[in-house]
DNA sequence: TGTACATCAGTGAACGCGCGTTCACTGATGTAC
DNA sequence: TGTACATCAGTGAACGCGCGTTCACTGATGTAC
């Protein structure tokens, strides 16, 4: 059921109902689910309508990607962070937040995980979510706990370790693996992070 | 070009040659790439005729699955290891070929690396490559570099931020990295999973 | 050594599917006078 | 306040595409007697 129901010939929020649509379908079954005529489909209209306002299939997919990566960022955002007294534990609990949010997102909506970095349509790096990284570190090194010398550049060592565990639960060949032992996993990736940095 | 060239009315050796022909096409353009009528045409046969060989689709996916699979383990395995005198840095020398011939693998054979973790055809970890990874890992702690107590479980954190890292240089936003940076991102990332070992 | 016959490995035509996209159109809306 | 008309946002029919797969078939091969 699309958010606005069409009122007479005119939709009125065709745009949005389409990009909406087409959400709510990478969320069903990824990237690949994003399907132009589905998504018209559902709103309720022709096909054709959808060309009103958007060049073309990639430029649809595009606003479900961004919108994606826009959820990525704030589910790592919101991921709540264990409460430390100690300002170095604060600022590493904070970090571990985000990797959490990261993992918990890719599995709770893997779909738009997928949607998120689709091959389809090249994107740049969010900013937003390595914004979030970065401000992390940067709390790492303000609490004294990792060495200033060794604070440049480590956002990507970071990122791709969670992107990579991430990976292979979700998507690769970890996927099988019982719960309780992705969750093991999942905390020995985030120790093996922190003993990179501190260790 | 087939590897062997049709003789008559049969082949010969039509399975294996719809294989090879299909993992041309993976070579080419990724899983997506691996059409089986295609790789019937390039044969010289009909489409139908693979069906004398494959129960459908899938199966051929899985046989270039495999092979891509096979294809990276050999890319780790044969990666140059740095000569070193010391036990402990000829250890980690090992575990460092492992992951350059992995990212390596990711780089130079894209279509294969992304067949091999295509989504479309589940499959369990290869165990080969998994091996290998234990196996360096083994060797980090009969060299007395790696503590006894951090040696279990330790493959899943490595191969993560491996993977990771592959997967974001070849397939995703850091694509766009200019090529000596991807290199410098490398190596960071090789010191990262070093520190995290033994720091 | 020859022959009947089962089996195996190919073939070509066709089906059904659903997609993205184009086209000429029409109904609704808003603006100038 | 009413009307002409440009513009905008929809429509339905159709195209072309290429795919995986099924079907009834035929040519080649090998084995039993």
């Amino acid at each position: 059921m699309a958010a606005s129901a069409r009122k007479g010939y005119h939709h009125g929020d065709l745009s949005n109902a389409l990009v909406e649509a087409a959400i709510e379908l990478a969320r069903e079954g990824g990237p690949e689910a994003i399907v132009l005529r589905e998504a018209a489909r559902r709103v309720g209209v022709s096909a054709t309508s959808a060309y009103r306002h958007f060049t073309n299939h990639h430029d649809l997919i595009l606003a479900v990607k961004a919108y994606a990566q826009q959820e990525l960022t704030r589910a790592m955002a919101t991921e709540p962070v264990a409460s430390e007294t100690d300002a170095g534990a604060r600022a590493l609990a904070r970090l571990h937040a985000l990797g959490r949010g990261y993992v918990r997102f890719a599995q709770t909506e893997s779909g738009w995980f997928r949607a998120a970095f689709t091959r389809e349509v090249p994107t740049a790096v969010s900013s937003e979510s390595f914004r979030l990284l970065s401000d992390a570190l940067d709390g790492l090194v303000a609490a004294g706990v990792l060495p200033a010398a060794r604070r440049a550049g480590a956002e990507t060592p970071v990122w791709a370790t969670i992107h990579g565990i991430a990976t292979l639960l979700v998507d690769g060949p970890l996927a099988s693996l019982p719960a309780s032992e992705q969750t093991e996993t999942v905390m020995r990736t985030q120790e093996f992070i922190t003993r990179a940095l501190m260790g």
